[in-house]
DNA sequence: GCACTAAGAGAATCTTAGCGT
DNA sequence: ACGCTAAGATTCTCTTAGTGC
């Protein structure tokens, strides 16, 4: 998931690997084994992109993905949610309304902590009191 | 500061170290390890673990810390606004009220926004076109 | 010029085993 | 029980050098 991340950021910038590799203070062959999905960046690394390309780390690893116990009903709640116009309607952020970029953002925060709020009803946290002391 | 994340959000659920290596499929020492800062976890297992808590991989990575180039200005901007109530006044989720946990992410969120947009401001992407190809 | 691959050195990680509280 | 440390083997990463489009 972080190799398609990492091109899809790039390309949208209209940038080379070697501007990326210079920017992160590698070389090209380096680079280029991040997109290939060769090789992973340390996590310096990861949030220097992150903030590079003004995204979140969780974005780059491609953790806002649906989950896959989610039921087809649940999807279409969230997504009918997500697309009301309504839900960020009248949303500032400092006085200055929020960009489509920034919307974004928003919504995949959001998507995420949709996902969790299920997921602790699935499974909540619970020690393991039962061990296999016999 | 992903250490200090780790024990800090193990402690809170009353968990042992050997609760979570056992989650995670490792060895006690391989896990001691992560919270003394020896060793880094890989990208598959820093996922699991911010699911397991239910919070993003950059709260694990400290992304959501306050850049160095802020001014004292923007810093109170921002504190001012999350501790509004009425920011997240209303702001229903599904039909459901949103928790405080879930508050919380959503302003980490927000505020690593904030921090963007700044940023941006900052520092403009623009390609290098000057080369030294003198 | 841009992107990819190969080989070698170097660094990091995991498990097993043992120590201290 | 819980947490930390040491040593060995395994695995991964980085640079340099070279190939194709």
């Amino acid at each position: 998931m972080l190799p398609e991340r990492l091109k899809e950021l790039r390309l949208a910038k209209h940038l080379t690997q070697e501007d990326v590799a210079n920017f992160l203070g590698i070389t090209r062959p380096a680079y280029t084994a991040y997109e290939s999905g060769k090789r992973q960046p340390d996590d310096s690394t990861k949030m220097k992109l992150a903030q590079y390309y003004s995204v979140t780390v969780d974005y780059l690893l491609g953790v806002n993905k649906t989950p896959a116990w989610a039921t087809q009903q649940q999807v279409t709640d969230l997504k009918t949610w997500l697309d009301d116009p309504a839900a960020m309607d009248g949303f500032s952020f400092g006085g200055a309304e929020l960009t489509e970029d920034e919307k974004d953002k928003l919504k995949m925060s959001m998507t995420q902590i949709f996902w969790n709020r299920l997921n602790l009803k699935r499974m909540p946290i619970n020690k393991d009191e039962g061990g296999d002391n016999k």
